[in-house]
DNA sequence: AGATTAATATGAGATATCTCATAATTTCGA
DNA sequence: TCGAAATTATGAGATATCTCATATTAATCT
């Protein structure tokens, strides 16, 4: 982990600014901190010290089962706040957040912001829109589980990955996000191939019936 | 749906009263309102005029999807909001909310409170702490979902809802609620009485092997 | 460059879970 | 109190998904 300092960080700073989530003065103890791809931001069991905000990049949320299985819940991306739950709850299980790409983001520590933080309106009024947005996510990833097979939501998921009409995310990652066996993932995959709907090209693979795709994945979406 | 007046209102108000919640007066709009079994509190796809807060009973929250299969989400208890996701956002789209037993709720009128809730900090500190606790739960909920079979998920169920070593809870709730067909939970129920785990007496079943059943579920809890 | 590790790939058999069909029992309103 | 609707119950075959074993290829480290 690096800890931007000087010129590079006022360049952070200016360019990403958050100001207008405060209605007090931030900068005088925050830090821009930059997490190399496989860093663990926040280590699962442990407390963080700070209230992130993510500028750039991507991050894992992990959690660890008493059978040694690891779930994917979520990834993170620019703009969410990590470590909320330990700014608002005195007791939570904090889990693991893990940086997938290189990851830029404003660190907040507790100690000088706490008090200020749950007390500022403005503040807290985003944070409540984030998490209910958060809250209803992961509701409606919690009932698409439940209610579909993998097909739909590897459509859904396919498409929303996507780029310029070719698929090529890490098997191992997709088959832990989307909670199935690595197996079963690659046995749905080739059955899109073999039904056209993809072509495999590679370690990639190209979409060719978009509209079949599309129609799978709308299954999950309510309304 | 009543609303009630005069003498059984100032009950209500006086005996579960949230003033403490807000730096405002909230009294003078607030309803206090009971619905019936069964009721609908909020339509699916019918943004709400109120706030609500429950002081007692007992709802469930539903979505439907395009396949015309309905979800049940998650059950709502004393002391939970509802419409809070739609005096946040704008945008959004509207799960449905029916009373699983005689429920009573205060419910606060957008038209009147908005602008002034989303500038209350006690209101929004409290907001946040409820919404963070949702957006956990959930979260929970879904990696148990994908990372464990029926056994550990329905042994967890059990205990939760049974009351002196008795469960008695309707298959027909307990299947939409975990996710599962009514054949695969009765085949699962009849596994754990031919195990020893449970007695069927009747509809009802007994907690026969507790400490069995409580091996499965510590598996679902994370740490 | 060679060694090690991570990721991809495929087969085969086991298990969890679903769908459909059908019947008995209970609940509840007219 | 009767009949409709909801709930419980059980069987049988289909499908989704998992586990394990093993091979190949790509990425990473020294």
């Amino acid at each position: 982990m690096e800890i931007y300092k000087g010129e590079k960080k006022q360049l952070y700073l200016e360019k990403h600014s958050i100001a207008h989530q405060f209605s007090f003065q931030i900068e005088e103890y925050l830090e821009v901190r930059e997490y190399k791809r496989d860093e663990w931001i926040i280590q699962e069991g442990k407390r963080p010290d700070f209230l992130f905000y993510v500028i750039e990049g991507k991050a894992k949320i992990y959690v660890t089962h008493q059978n040694g299985k690891v779930s994917l819940i979520n990834f993170i991306n620019a703009h969410d706040y990590i470590g909320e739950m330990e700014l608002l709850n005195e007791v939570y299980y904090t889990k693991g957040i893990q940086a997938s790409t290189k990851t830029v983001c404003f660190a907040l520590p507790f100690s000088k912001y706490r008090t200020k933080l749950l007390v500022d309106t403005k503040f807290l009024r985003e944070l409540t829109k984030f998490l209910s947005l958060k809250a209803t996510v992961m509701a409606g990833k919690y009932s698409q589980s439940l209610a579909f097979p993998l097909e739909n939501r590897l459509a859904d998921f396919i498409l929303q990955t996507s780029d310029k009409g070719v698929y090529l995310e890490k098997h191992v990652i997709v088959c832990d996000y989307l909670g199935v066996s690595y197996r079963h993932l690659l046995h749905v995959l080739t059955q899109f191939c073999e039904k056209g709907y993809l072509q495999k090209e590679g370690r990639k693979y190209s979409i060719v019936n978009q509209h079949a795709l599309n129609e799978l994945a709308e299954a999950i979406k309510n309304r």
